[in-house]
DNA sequence: CCAAAAGTGTTATGTCTACACCCATGA
DNA sequence: TCATGGGTGTAGACATAACACTTTTGG
């Protein structure tokens, strides 16, 4: 029978007479990365860690995986602890990071969630404020915040995914809120994606007849130096399938010689 | 100070006074999906289980991870242990699954891989011929063929992640030897996504001077029939980004009133 | 020379992009 | 009435799909 054994049994290497009936304990976490739309910017929720190790530096939220739940019940249980939110079906699982020696205390496999919110602003407030706060990734990737494990490889994948997912999902509709102008919307795609869209064309592709937003007769109030102002849409159906934008990928084609 | 915790400690569901400063303890494996073309079809490698539970179903090869390695590290070495491939970088991870129960014996999670192999056919020889066998993901998918543990569920991701990879990475090459005809190519795209592709199309799309295929001169023979021998092509350098091919999504748009 | 499959040409249709232009509004 | 951003029109570039047609081989 297949019995537990504490870590360090199976800490010394086992190179070739690894015995399949032993196997090492892990402790497993689900860490989350959590990106929301702010000054037009895409950012990340970080919190300061209080406890050793890596004590006082930034990290990504997360926590013990439970018995008794799934994994992704424990995402969001952590979720609602971290951050108030109490909402099912933006959590995205997007990988498992169990390289040796990432948790300096003992094995860990983490399993890392992308949660897409708007206004995470109140809720930093609300948590401790000299713990959490929203910065931009680009602080968070390029090294001028360092993060603690390997949280910056996970910040990485999930921009990664996000600017994936953006193309293939409808995870755009979740950095705006219930209501949006398009030009709301757009600022996700160019945020996202580091690139400028046609205003023009970019309305043109999501204001159709198929369900992608739905007026709601009301609109936004113009900025400081006046303007049109804006209609407002709700998300309509369409979005549970796709995008109404595809990344127009950088013409690495037609290039022969010359 | 964190200390392992044997799992029965944690069994008993803890609700509210949840103390993160001990942790139940899990085994993490690894589970890999192994797909390949035979016959134009898609299939998957399983394995028949020699111990319970589930003694005598079939189920996916995998194996526990260990402390020393990384996750991918443990991937690789069970695949090389299981078919004797020793291929880097076509694995790719694609999930975590740790639902409570899914392993009667204990706590596991699992990090699933995905495999695309050509091939395996004599690799299934080689092993014990009556523990491994190829059969068609369609079988696996439609419950023909009963998996153990959550294996299905497994499975069917792997393949529905093959199926945004074909459009996303150079996957389809994996499928197809260091050379092969454009109808070969073709089939693949064919059979992962269940659609017929015009020929002459298909061969416009992947024979241009970008270096996405590149020819070899020899020509493949043709069938019993006869017909005009397909020219061999080598895959070129763009498949590390890309694909040639881009799925026509089913017009779902377009569908106004009437 | 016939069947079969590879490979080419051609054209209609649709989609994307750039950019000129009009519109509605608050100050 | 002016500045500002929302919103519309349109023509060219480009990509896609359909299918008729030619070529090359083994029997």
């Amino acid at each position: 029978m297949v019995r537990v054994v504490p870590t360090k049994t199976a800490d010394p290497g086992v190179p070739a007479g690894y015995d399949p009936s032993r196997f090492p304990a892990f402790a497993v976490t689900v860490d989350m990365v959590i990106l929301t739309m702010s000054d037009s910017r895409l950012n990340v929720l970080l919190v300061r860690r209080g406890v050793a190790p890596f004590k006082g530096m930034w990290a990504i939220p997360g926590g013990f995986k439970r018995p008794t739940e799934t994994l992704d019940e424990a995402a969001k249980r952590e979720l609602a602890q971290e951050t108030g939110v109490d909402s099912t079906s933006l959590l995205t699982q997007f990988g498992a990071y169990g390289d040796p020696g990432r948790d300096p205390r003992m094995n860990v496999v983490t399993v890392a969630y992308l949660a897409v919110l708007r206004d995470v602003g109140a809720v930093v407030a609300g948590t401790d404020a000299a713990a959490a706060a929203l910065v931009p990734v680009s602080q968070a990737l390029n090294g001028k915040i360092e993060l603690a494990f390997d949280h910056a490889q996970i910040v990485r994948d999930a921009v990664e995914r996000v600017r994936y997912d953006l193309e293939l999902t409808g995870i755009a509709t979740a950095f705006v809120g219930p209501t949006f102008t398009i030009a709301e919307l757009r600022a996700v795609y160019e945020a996202v994606w580091g690139v400028h869209l046609d205003g023009a064309n970019f309305r043109r592709s999501v204001v159709t007849e198929d369900g992608w937003v739905i007026p709601t007769g009301r609109r936004a109030r113009p900025g400081a130096p006046g303007g049109k102002p804006a209609e407002l849409y709700r998300a309509g159906r369409m979005w549970k399938y796709s995008s109404p934008i595809r990344r127009s990928q950088p013409n690495e084609r037609g290039k022969g010689g010359s």
